[in-house]
RNA sequence: GGGGGAAUUCCAGAGCGGUCAAAUGGGGCAGACUGUAAAUCUGUUGCCUACGGCUUCGAUGGUUCGAAUCCAUCUUCCCCCA
């Protein structure tokens, strides 16, 4: 169930509600626990502490181990982590990408050298629909094919044809699954997702036809993959009158905070994004001031915050000083407060954004961040 | 007291007559990271008026066209025997 709850220009502000956790309040981040957990020791209790509304996790790295089975088996995904809010689970789609020199597509869909043993999986639209229902998500993603940058024409037809293709079929067994007695999550929702590489034409088309497939929202994927950041920006604006307007639209994979800002001027109501957590991890922190690079040698003695307007749990307690410390002594703890202090900035940058749409100042606010966030403090 | 071994650029440690400003690790410094094969990867780490030059390999003196590499003395450290 989706809501546009008001619009400024292009920008929405929504409501989202599935099976798990209430309503999610749009824009909205996701907030990515791959393998069922965000890299660097944060728990999905911590997740309710830093604002998350809805986790990520993924198909195929859950296939892989501990295995779907065992995830169902235990109650499914949300129990499993002890996580009662909204999952979305992406569809190993993306793998297709990442690991592309350990895959192979056919019309049938992927077969994978696993990345840990090199045994081999076949994954197509059936087998992703398969897992997703076992892992009990409430949204899962159709699988696609993330089509690497840059592609030709000709590739990125033949690819987003395909995609089609898998979708009807990811919809059809969708649908089977969630009619059966022992679903873990009857409802489940899916996502179809929208391809067609850099060229606006193909997106169009891919667009059209795949929202003839009913499902309960949209996503736009392959950006982000290595093409200059205004030709992601255009191929939304390309993409997004396309786009039904009472389902949500889900930018993919992106992005850096004024990635963020500049697509939900252009209409996206969901994102997810490795960047806060892996970054974290690497001592790149995101602030309202700009970013941090914490392993700096002129924060060693720094006795202040993170950030001085932060009002995370970490910025409430530790100083640059002492974070810089746990990196460079190799301590977890760095990695740990590093990803939360991420995340917070994250989900507090969207609902700075929603309140800018709720109080009609979305555009002073662009104005104010977009393309600033990211300057080194 | 006697005998033997070693001293290398921040550290460890290669090198044993020219191709050495000196391998390789570590540490330091900096950068990258966008649906996570990432607690990963990359660059850099003597000085300079730098596609070239200058001073380095415990100290001093010597051999040689040429020395971190050979010789002498000294200094320090380690090991073995008493």
């Amino acid at each position: 169930m989706f809501k546009v709850l008001k619009t400024e220009e292009s920008a929405r502000r929504g409501e989202f509600s599935c099976a798990h956790g209430g309503t999610v309040q749009t824009p909205v981040f996701m907030n990515v626990g791959t393998q069922g957990a965000i890299k660097g020791g944060v728990s999905a209790h911590d997740l309710k502490e830093i604002g998350c509304q809805i986790e990520l996790s993924n198909t195929y790295h859950l296939h892989l181990r501990p295995g779907d089975a065992i995830v169902r088996k235990m109650g499914g995904l949300h129990k499993f982590m002890d996580w009662e809010g909204p999952i979305l689970t992406d569809s190993g789609g993306f793998q297709v990408f990442s690991l592309a020199p350990l895959r192979k597509i056919r019309e049938e869909g992927v077969s994978f050298a696993s990345h840990i043993d090199g045994h081999k999986i076949f994954m197509g639209p059936e087998e992703s629909m398969q897992i997703q229902s076992n892992l009990g998500s409430d949204i899962a993603m159709a699988f696609d094919e993330c089509v690497e940058n840059p592609a030709t024409y000709e590739y990125a037809k033949i690819s987003c044809e395909r995609t089609a293709r898998w979708l009807e079929r990811c919809k059809a067994e969708h649908d089977r699954l969630n009619c059966l007695p022992e679903a873990v999550n009857p409802r489940q929702m899916l996502f179809g997702i929208n391809q067609g590489a850099t060229f606006p034409d193909l997106r169009i088309a891919h667009m059209k036809r795949i929202q003839e497939i009913d499902c309960e929202g949209y996503a736009i994927g392959g950006l982000a993959v290595g093409e200059p950041t205004q030709v992601m920006y255009d191929i939304i604006d390309a993409v997004e009158p396309y786009m039904p307007r009472e389902k949500p639209r889900y930018l993919m994979g992106v992005g850096t905070p004024s990635n963020i800002i500049e697509a939900v001027a252009r209409g996206v109501d969901f994102f997810d994004c490795v960047m806060p957590s892996r970054n974290g991890r690497h001592g790149k922190l995101f602030t309202w001031e700009g970013t941090v690079n914490i392993l700096n040698e002129k924060y060693a003695a720094d006795p202040n915050p993170i950030s001085p307007t932060c009002s995370c749990p970490v910025c409430r307690s530790f100083s640059r000083a002492y974070l810089r410390h746990l990196f460079k002594a190799d301590e977890v703890l760095a990695l740990r407060l590093a990803v939360l202090h991420n995340l917070w900035f994250y989900n507090e940058l969207m609902a700075k954004i929603r309140r800018a749409l709720d109080g009609d100042c979305f555009a002073e606010f662009r104005e104010k961040y977009s393309g600033k966030l990211e300057e080194r403090v």
